[in-house]
Formats: C-alpha cells, sequence, structure tokens
DNA sequence: ACCTGTCAAGTCTGG
DNA sequence: CCAGACTTGACAGGT
C-alpha cells in the first residue's frame, strides 16, 4: 500500500511566502469601502501567488499532499462586507489548478469552529452554509478538486436530536457541496463508531483523525472499523484521508506537538497496514513541513518502509522487520 | 525591533 | 446566567 505525507496551511521553511497574510473587520471599517477593497484585493493577489510558490516548494520536495488555508481571501464569508472575490482574481487563480493537476497534487479544505451545520441557532446555520459556499467557491476560484473536511459539530440537547439536525441540515446542502463535504471525528464529543454511522448512511467519506480516536472512544477497536471506514471513500475518486497528530503532553492531550512522535507513528502504520490500501496521511502539528521531514528521516532511520521518493512510501510485510 | 492583546464568528463547562 | 477555556496565526498598537 502507498502512503502520501502531506501537511497543514503553511510551510515553516517559507516563512516569508505566507499566503494568509488577512484584514481585519476592524481596520477594514476604519477606511472607506473602496480604499478597504482595494487593500484587500492586494492582500489576496500577494496571497494567491504565494500559496503557488508554496505549492512548487511542496513539489519540490515530493510532498503532494497539502491543506489550504481559508484565510488566503479574508473576510470572504461577512455579511457587512460585500466584495467579489472571485472574478478580478480568477486569471491567477488557474494557475493553483492547473499546477496541482499537472502534478497530481491533492488539495483540501478545513472550515474552523464557526462552522457548526446542525448548530440550535438558525443564524450560526446560516452562516454555516455561507462557509460551505466559500469552500466550494475556493475550490472553483482555483479550478481544483477537493474535498472539504468538517466536524459534526454542536451537541444540543443530545447527541442524538443533534445528529438528527446533522441530517436534515445536510440534505438541504446544493449536491455541489453535498459531494465536497468530508466528516471527521473530533476530540470531545462524536467518536469514530458514530461519525461512520452517519458517513455510511449519508453517503459521506469518512475522515479518520487517529489522535481525537484517542482522546475520544468508546473502547471502539479502531482496527476493525478500518474497512468500513475506508469504505466510505469507495467511488469518491480519492484515496482515504487521515489525520494523525502527537498530544503536546500527557496533561495537554488534545494540543498538538511540534512533531510527530514517531514511535505513535509507526505504531499507527502497523494498525493501518491490516488493510491494504492505499492512504493520504495529513500530518497535524505545529512543525509543519519540518515535522513531516524529520518523521520521515526517523522512518528511514527505524525502519525497512521503501520510499518512493523524498516523502512518500510503500507499506508492506518487510516494513517493520 | 520586539512584545502583548485582539481578532467576526461557536460550544461547552464551571462558578 | 455569564465568564472563561478551547485554539491559532497574524495583525495592531504600544514600548
Amino acid at each position: 500500500m502507498k502512503i502520501h505525507l502531506g501537511y497543514v496551511a503553511l510551510s515553516l521553511t517559507l516563512e516569508d511566502t505566507s499566503y494568509s497574510r488577512t484584514m481585519t473587520y476592524t481596520s477594514y471599517k476604519k477606511k472607506d469601502a473602496e480604499e478597504s477593497n482595494k487593500i484587500l484585493s492586494e492582500k489576496i493577489k500577494n496571497n494567491i501567488n504565494g500559496l503557488l510558490e508554496i505549492l512548487k516548494y511542496n513539489y519540490d520536495n515530493d510532498i503532494r499532499f497539502f491543506r489550504l488555508s481559508h484565510k488566503v481571501i479574508p473576510l470572504a464569508t461577512l455579511d457587512e462586507v460585500s466584495f467579489d472575490y472571485m472574478s478580478p482574481f480568477i486569471n491567477i487563480s488557474k494557475k493553483i489548478g492547473a499546477f496541482s493537476k499537472k502534478y497530481n497534487i491533492r488539495l483540501d479544505t478545513h472550515p474552523d469552529q464557526f462552522c457548526v451545520l446542525n448548530s440550535i441557532n438558525e443564524d450560526v446555520v446560516k452562516a454555516s452554509f455561507k462557509i460551505l459556499d466559500f469552500n466550494n467557491n475556493l475550490f472553483k476560484l482555483f479550478s481544483i478538486d477537493g474535498k472539504m473536511v468538517i466536524h459534526v459539530g454542536s451537541s444540543v440537547p443530545n447527541k442524538d436530536e443533534a445528529i438528527k439536525r446533522f441530517k436534515e441540515n445536510f440534505k438541504n446542502l446544493d449536491d455541489e457541496i453535498k459531494e465536497k463535504i468530508i466528516l471527521e471525528n473530533d476530540d470531545k464529543t462524536y467518536t469514530v463508531l458514530e461519525v461512520l454511522e452517519i458517513c455510511e448512511e449519508l453517503k459521506i467519506p469518512m475522515v479518520l483523525d487517529y489522535l481525537h480516536y484517542k482522546c475520544n472512544n468508546n473502547s471502539e477497536d479502531l482496527v476493525s472499523l478500518l474497512p468500513r471506514i475506508f469504505a466510505t471513500w469507495d467511488n469518491s475518486g480519492f484515496v482515504p484521508k487521515i489525520h494523525f497528530s502527537t498530544s503536546k503532553s500527557r496533561k495537554e492531550k488534545r494540543s498538538h506537538s511540534f512533531y510527530i512522535n514517531y514511535k505513535d507513528f509507526i505504531n499507527f502504520l502497523k494498525k493501518i497496514a491490516v488493510v491494504d490500501r492505499d492512504v493520504d496521511v495529513m500530518l497535524e502539528c505545529k512543525g509543519k513541513d519540518e515535522a513531516l521531514f524529520r518523521l520521515v528521516r526517523q522512518l528511514k532511520f527505524y525502519t525497512n518502509i521503501k520510499f518512493i521518493d523524498n516523502v512518500n512510501f510503500i507499506l508492506d510485510k518487510e516494513s517493520f522487520t
């Protein structure tokens, strides 16, 4: 089975090539709309060019899997700010899609905590629709074929009712958006099995988050659930995606550490190796690409894993002998 | 040049 | 019922 490694949002190596230079609403308000829009537009252009730089850097290092930060376009989902974030940027944005298509780079997004599709507050649900619409527009703008990861969300007043709300609201989304949503188990509320059952019913691919599984489970046996989790990706056109991270410390279990603990990672690989199937693994840690490269060095030193290139590898029977 | 509080937004817990 | 935690990178404003 082939494993591709990816990382999240920004490169520590290219520290000056940020593509998430933002503009706060507070500063937007301080000037008149015309001037603010001009500043905003400049930032967006710089961000899109910066994003292309990072994708090139990733490709140069054999990294073919990356999470886009939605901060590439600031203020896009705020009702108080209205501007066309698509057509002025189409020309430079097309390069993103052309590049990732040419080199087979997988790009995903992850709407943040404010996207709560099953909130009891109708305004929050409305805002969540807008956030999902924006993420869909990002894919369109860059002409890339990607997915957006979200969580089930709220558990008010109890999980049963909250899951019911999730399903109802999901059904009201545009088909185009439904096809792009993938669902992840979280670290406090919804466990692997609970998310899996929703995914199976609604035919949504499931993202397994390994650290969240360790923080939040009902003693579910992960290995026995893996075939079902991976099966949710059948017919999606993508290989299953997994999030992997390491706790910062025993006390701060849910916080991400700077580096990946390679022993944890090897244990995890042994678990997923049981299901012989290609997987893309996204590393979530503060060390970003630096942590990815360090993990690769450790895998090369401590295992017999066969690397296809600088970063990606084949997992088989001989990997750990 | 560097440091600290703030940022548009939600949910949950605990006092 | 409300304040604070959660969590995150970058801005904004002060020294």
